[in-house]
DNA sequence: AGTACCACCTGACGGC
DNA sequence: TGCCGTCAGGTGGTAC
């Protein structure tokens, strides 16, 4: 699932759930989840410490400890986060497991083990490092437009790419586009600059509303693609049928007749 | 540089 | 019922 919005709303729990109390334990489930980071490592550096606060740029979700370093957390397909007391209440695919003192548990769940675990030292390096492009919720207009500017491809790449632009997956690509009745393989050279500045106000509308609808595409307006996302469904604007085409290696869904070439 | 394809994983679903 | 191919909201590497 997670893109963006999931990931910030994975943000606001552990945000409102596992700030602030003594790590008493981490057991590692799956050490398959860890990047760059060994279980017992990991579990040395957090004993002990606590989170005190978090941050997001993009799909990465970060837990930062009291002694200045970061959990890093990024959900691939399939990854989320569990706060609970009782162990007989944890989840399936619960790879990465944090004990505190007051009983609780944060689980870090992932059922395809897509996601990764690490733990960063600085995150603005390891934005820098990884590389990845300015968040797409915080980005300005101006960066925005510069980041777009520099691409000739597919316009879908393009916003799929994290170097480019970090957050944005391929459901949320798809409304953006939909929104801009703007054809996924629109080549970016080919678009005007009144048609950047509708991309950079679609963009930041359909991941504010993804975020204020808790990441619940089915919760989206009627009117737009998410609800119909599904083959044979047809276009709320004009009735047409959805088309189905693979852009930078994922199925999008499009209208045939909103969204010209 | 852009794109297409494979790989990493697990599970759900439809067709036969 | 069971097997098989295909697909899934992600990303990295490779080869053209």
């Amino acid at each position: 699932m997670p893109e963006l919005p999931d990931v910030e709303i994975l943000r606001q729990y552990a945000a409102t759930t596992s700030l602030h109390q003594k790590i008493k334990k981490v057991e590692v489930r799956d050490r398959r989840i860890l990047v760059g980071i060994s279980a017992s490592k990991l579990s040395r550096e957090l004993v002990g410490q606590s989170f005190e606060s978090t941050s997001r740029h993009g799909k990465y979700c970060f837990l930062h400890t009291n002694k200045g370093n970061s959990l890093a957390l990024h959900f691939g397909m399939s990854g989320s986060l569990q706060y609970f007391k009782d162990l007989d209440q944890d989840p399936y695919y619960d790879r990465v497991l944090i004990g505190f003192t007051n009983g609780f548990h944060l689980a870090y769940c992932s059922q395809r083990l897509l996601g990764e675990v690490g733990l960063v030292e600085s995150v603005p390096r390891f934005i820098k490092n990884r590389p990845l492009g300015p968040d797409a919720l915080s980005v300005d207009y101006q960066t925005f437009k510069n980041v777009l500017r520099r691409k000739k491809g597919a316009i879908k790449a393009a916003l799929l790419d994290q170097k480019v632009i970090a957050g944005i997956g391929n459901i949320y690509a798809d409304e953006t586009l939909f929104q801009c009745r703007l054809h996924p393989q629109t080549k970016l050279n080919e678009l005007k600059e009144d048609e950047i500045k509708r991309l950079y106000q679609k963009t930041r509308w359909v991941l504010q509303t993804a975020v204020d609808k808790r990441a619940d595409a089915s919760r989206f307006p009627k009117s737009s693609l998410l609800p119909h996302r599904m083959r044979g469904e047809r276009c709320p604007r004009c009735k047409s049928i959805f088309g189905q085409i693979t852009v930078g290696g994922r199925t999008s869904y499009f209208c045939p007749r909103c969204q010209k070439r």
